[in-house]
DNA sequence: CTGTCCTTCAACCATGTGGTTGAATATAAG
DNA sequence: CTTATATTCAACCACATGGTTGAAGGACAG
């Protein structure tokens, strides 16, 4: 289903625009980690990447699970499917209508019929 | 092959982000538009959704061709394709997780057997 | 208890974002 | 020419964002 919930797709998106956050994705597709083992790679501040592990988790990409002093954070899968599923759905459609006009402009390439002119 | 441009990847998924956008590309799905015709369906001010039409052009994601005072627009597949290939690679990763989950979640509940694609 | 580790919180700052307005450009039509 | 249409541009605003710092809160070791 592509129309899922656009409220959802926002955060999604938003949550996966910023690199820090897809390495920080990337890391979670080896398993389970653990806050500081998300933070260690970056340069900034530990608070500032346990501000990007919240905006993960507020996106629904991350799910969290506190055992002892450590926070342990897997990936969710379920938006990312529904973007993925917005994503696909669009590519294919315009993937045909480049094929089309791919068409389009060979078989017309001579037939310029717009006057415009400058 | 995933890594790709790190940096299209923030523009376009950053494009992606906002409502508004995603809905003048479905517009754009149904072929070419001029500015007024991708702005008339907002509430907001010509020259705001010109800026949003600008956003989606400079991610890559529409192409512009002026012809007399219209400035037409038209999707570009390329970068939503990367898009694509970039979160098809999690989701597949996630899904085989998410079926380490069902299994867990049937062999509990033993009643709800879903319907998968793959 | 004391201290150390893992993490969040609150305050703050610089910059970016979505949005507005008002003017400017360029093209078309009368 | 004058006017209307289609669009951008520049300036500005409120607000979110990414980042910092300096605390503070639990959990574990000694």
């Amino acid at each position: 289903m592509v129309e899922g919930q656009t409220h959802s797709l926002d955060a999604v998106f938003h949550a996966l625009s910023d690199p820090t956050r897809r390495q920080m994705l990337r890391s979670l597709a080896g398993g389970e980690r653990s806050i500081s083992e998300l933070a260690t790679p970056f340069r900034m501040t530990f608070a500032g990447a346990s501000k990007h592990v919240k905006a993960l988790e507020t996106a629904g990409l991350v799910r969290r699970r506190v055992e002892g002093r450590l926070h342990l954070c897997r990936l969710e899968a379920a938006p990312l499917a529904a973007a993925d599923e917005w994503l696909r759905y669009y590519t294919r459609f315009w993937s045909d209508r480049l094929d089309a006009l791919d068409h389009a402009l060979r078989s017309a390439d001579a037939a310029h019929v717009k006057r415009r002119k400058r």
